[in-house]
DNA sequence: AATGAATGAGCTTTCATTCAT
DNA sequence: AATGAATGAAAGCTCATTCAT
């Protein structure tokens, strides 16, 4: 419980099975509905609360959506840099790396990627407001992080590197949304073995031409 | 005023005039706060009619919605159409010349593309349900029509042209997207000039991989 | 086209067809959802007019209402008084010739009939005021004009005749009424030949006690 | 408070000046337009509540209306039940014992009989759903219940007991309607005394030709 | 005569939020 | 801390009626 926590003291001196019952209502009911569509009466009723109560804790809805945002991303945030192998220096494995761990997460809290994206896009002014900074300013920190230690000695020569770890990022994302986008659209769950098998081809390709 | 329109016959027989106060207040209000947080109060103040004018034409605040995402839609895909060189056969310059149409066409409807993607990131049921098919539909026709007539003689032999292709797509999507998002963050324009300079140290790039 | 309908003179003056079709549909509407439920809109629809036309024939609401009560009526009185058997001069054999043309009234103009029961039933202050008296003046003469005529030697003597007359007509409305709430309830359509069986029991009763 | 009303737990639990406020003001506005007509505006006006309340007790319109059929049924039935002489045998002293007692329910609750009434004859769909079978149900129970213990020796041999008590059953309760009608008719209150007065007249009449 | 677009008051209902207990 | 009754503004939508054509 720190740094951003403050406002919501409160809220944190909980015990933790009823602080997950009011978190996980409220990622349910915000991820299905979106900001402005959510119902706090719903959200009490499925938390099992009182009305008065949420208000006791978060003051009002805008809060209470602040909060699920900040709590979100501290939850991934955490665990994503506690996986991430530090030691990795091709930038092929690295990236892969983050891919296993995007997915295993993706696996462990489904509701809270759920709730980072659809909070991510909501077009209310409330929602907006609350992620115009924290999602640009996450992102960045994250992948300068992340791509530091990458051993450019294995590309070929006379490549602009930046460029080249570039193209490489947008290609392998492209891969996953379009494998991604493929599972939504069939409503299947997203094979992750598959996944990765495939990666492989395009990560040979790419290899091809920009390694030695 | 074609096919999908015929249930709105009331409205497509208005004068323009009228027509496009309405389209501009409801696309505004959509956009700003999202299905669910738009209020059809307020567009029919915007949009200087009486409330039972506008369900009178519309029924509902849902098939307002889906007439605004059929009139999207129809509108921006038929000036994509028109605009598209049908007889370029270098890949490269084909998706300069889709980059390019693009642009021009966010500059052209800036309400239409904003309406367009709050429609596609809605998280509010009706939302879903209304773009479900629709934006999958119009995306597989169209990546299909675009990339016939390629030139595949000019890459390397021994690739897998689709997969080479895939590649060279997602990198200058994810070149675009990049440029954008800068852009949103400083709050300026986009300045299509200096992105069509920039997309070309990448596309050299890419060419000196994949062609022969 | 007399008397009460010279304010619907318009009306009056069209072609019998669609003069129906407005009244058919106007009945059934108000019979389904009694005055105030009853939607104009439906109206038009089902009567396959427009909107401006209804009012230019009626004015408004209360009047087409007021305009149907005044057509059931003159239409079913009309009809009954023509098929009264004005010789008959037994009080039982009156009544049931009065029942008779009840049963075969109702089986001709159900909706009609179905009308004036909601009419007159219905609490809302509109039709109040429309109902007030038409209903209870077309009663009074009605009884009046009927029980004319009866051969009072055959009952015994000593009677108040008046009140004898108003004990037998009691019990033989109360025991149509229960047999009309046993179809009802029952939901199967009357059995008229049944009903007139079954009065005849009653009849008999009713004989054995009043005549002579 | 039992039974029935379990479903309006936040409603009856109020304190009896308010809920009264609440029943008679939605009394009266049910009664004076019926179901359709009847506002929740009106209602909540007269009560002196917020528009909220209402529906935070009740739900809906539908629900509150149900409430109201619930209410009145039990509250007559009870106080009928309570003051109905279980030993008298005599058939027409139990006739005149039953009107006896509707008629101070009918002064001592006014609004209610009234609601009955207009609930009962309503014809939008909503009241007819609610009043289908609770109005049957009560109906027969209650005859069930009343007519048991009357002394048949009294009668005449050779009678069908039972088409007798329905002839008298029949009789008085036409002679109530008439005096009734007579009274609204008027515009004057029922006088009660006149009526009993005048049913004996009847009930001679009844026993002369039915009872040894 | 006939249309149906247009009106705006009114409808029932839901909402986030407050507050006495 | 915790409740849930209470609020009233605002929501989406329907209504009878008017009026230019």
């Amino acid at each position: 419980v720190k740094g951003v926590f403050k406002i919501y003291k409160k809220f944190e001196n909980l015990d933790e099975e009823k602080k997950n019952r009011i978190i996980n209502a409220s990622l349910e009911e915000f991820s299905r509905k979106g900001y402005a569509g959510a119902s706090t009466n719903e959200i009490v009723k499925r938390a099992g609360i009182s009305k008065g109560l949420l208000f006791h804790y978060f003051e009002n809805k805008k809060y209470l959506f602040k909060y699920l945002t900040d709590y979100c991303i501290e939850v991934t945030m955490k665990d994503f840099y506690e996986r991430i192998d530090n030691d990795e220096t091709d930038l092929f494995e690295k990236i892969k790396n983050i891919m296993v761990i995007k997915a295993e997460l993706l696996d462990k809290y489904p509701a809270i990627f759920k709730f980072i994206e659809v909070a991510y896009l909501d077009s209310s002014p409330e929602a907006h407001e609350i992620m115009e900074n924290r999602s640009q300013e996450v992102l960045n920190s994250s992948i300068a992080r992340v791509f530091t230690n990458i051993d450019t000695s294995r590309f070929k020569d006379g490549f602009d590197l930046e460029k080249v770890i570039n193209l490489v990022l947008w290609s392998l994302e492209g891969y996953a949304t379009a494998e991604m986008n493929k599972a939504k659209l069939t409503s299947t769950d997203v094979d992750y073995k598959k996944l990765f098998e495939g990666v492989d081809v395009y990560i040979n390709l790419l290899k091809q031409s920009f390694y030695k």
